[in-house]
DNA sequence: CTTAGAATGATAGCAATACTATTATATTTG
DNA sequence: CAAATATAATAGTATTGCTATCATTCTAAG
């Protein structure tokens, strides 16, 4: 949707301004009532992202999150079904303003390799900066990305959940970068899968380099950035062909 | 532990028995009474590992493996603290045993390169042989641990639970094909974060394979090991040196 | 064989979780 | 102003994730 505004007129609209026109769409099965719409909606999201920082998902309630925010419990369930619907939110949000990103910072590259270059670059760096248009802390949420995230989809529910689109940002993030590794090297066999490397992996680097910094390379030096760069590149380079 | 025994006296150890003389070390602070050392300590792994593969881990309780064993959750509670150190313990088990084939089936195999590739299979590839040497259904907990290992470290006391050597058998793993990674190419810069990619991302593309087909590459003819197998090869190819 | 100690089982209890339901009170909108 | 809509307050429920206590059984040493 963001995409095909885009091809369509991609100069009247100003980079930085863009999002006070586009909405970051996030599948509609996901909530109950778009918290998008309302003041309390707004404020969920706000401080679900702090309180889920703050004490981490498992002990994330929505009562907890009632008595931040001077609102109750019951008015949280009516936005959204459970906790696991608000990560479901928090995700796809994440993952559809990456794409915003990715289309953004990418689409007036013509060459192919810088293209992907910069793409793996917005995929993998760090989101330090809280680009501040909204009611929404990218940096926290950053955060519970590379903490959380994985928790989405690691359920029994997944099959069901995924046959009802709580995914497709997701999945579409990942065919478009799918998309510039093959228009590199379309004989490459396993763009699906280095993309989805990239992708889940880089956050495992991040989670790594805080947590677990004696298995990884990441750290001040070295970023997952330079790593997945490297590893792409020598991966597509034309060896024999 | 394993790898000393070995290097000891490779020769009176015959591979197929070695698991009778050798016990899979799992962290002892992980539980409270070893569950390798009465039957119904061994109960609870073995239906523990069927429990969690059948509803999950989050809905799997002490309560309900006290059902499925005819017995009760209180003496579940004097083997581990809590569900969680559960899952600890079936994790670490895994990768020791892992870590155990991987010493074993690439011990004497002197070509830096062969050695590396046998290692990425062993870590790469499907347990589908129920080994059947203990009350532990291997090809159930691979299963378990592409599903629901990474709960195991994705929590707020990561930290605390790392310092206590929870992750000790994890980590050494990766070290080891690190070591591998820079026998062969002792200037490639990020031996760690490959060994670590290879070793969660098969587990992702395993994931993926089963509950994302339109995101990986990986199904019926392509494996995960293929993919890592060329990723790495490609990655150490001596471009420049 | 008996007896003490260890292991297991049974029962109870508790605070918190993850909700649902109902009713009351604001607030907005037509 | 009335009606619809959103929010709040309160209550209630089954389950979870434990802890604690006491009873029973099994086991191994004297």
């Amino acid at each position: 949707m963001i995409a095909i505004l885009l091809y369509l007129q991609p100069n009247i609209l100003i980079m930085k301004n863009l999002l006070s026109v586009l909405k970051i769409a996030v599948p509609d099965k996901i909530f109950i009532k778009d918290p998008e719409t309302s003041d309390l909606g707004k404020k969920i999201i706000e401080h679900s992202i702090y309180l889920i920082d703050e004490v981490g998902f498992e002990s994330f309630t929505f009562k907890k999150l009632g008595l931040k925010i001077g609102s109750n419990e019951s008015s949280i369930y009516r936005y959204f079904e459970s906790k696991h619907k608000l990560l479901l939110y928090l995700t796809s949000w994440y993952w559809a303003w990456l794409e915003y990103q990715l289309v953004i910072e990418t689409f007036s590259i013509s060459d192919a390799k810088e293209k992907l270059e910069k793409a793996i670059l917005i995929a993998t760096r760090t989101v330090e900066e809280d680009s501040n248009f909204s009611h929404i802390n990218e940096t926290l949420l950053y955060k519970i990305i590379v903490n959380e995230s994985s928790k989405s989809f690691l359920t029994k529910n997944v099959q069901e959940e995924n046959k009802s689109g709580y995914f497709e940002v997701y999945k579409r993030l990942v065919t478009r970068i799918e998309e510039m590794i093959l228009s590199i090297k379309p004989s490459y066999p396993f763009a699906l899968s280095l993309s989805s490397t990239i992708i889940e992996g880089s956050l495992h680097q991040h989670f790594l380099q805080e947590h677990f910094p004696s298995i990884t390379n990441c750290g001040k030096e070295i970023t997952p950035t330079i790593f997945y760069i490297d590893l792409v590149s020598k991966t597509l380079a034309n060896s024999n062909e």
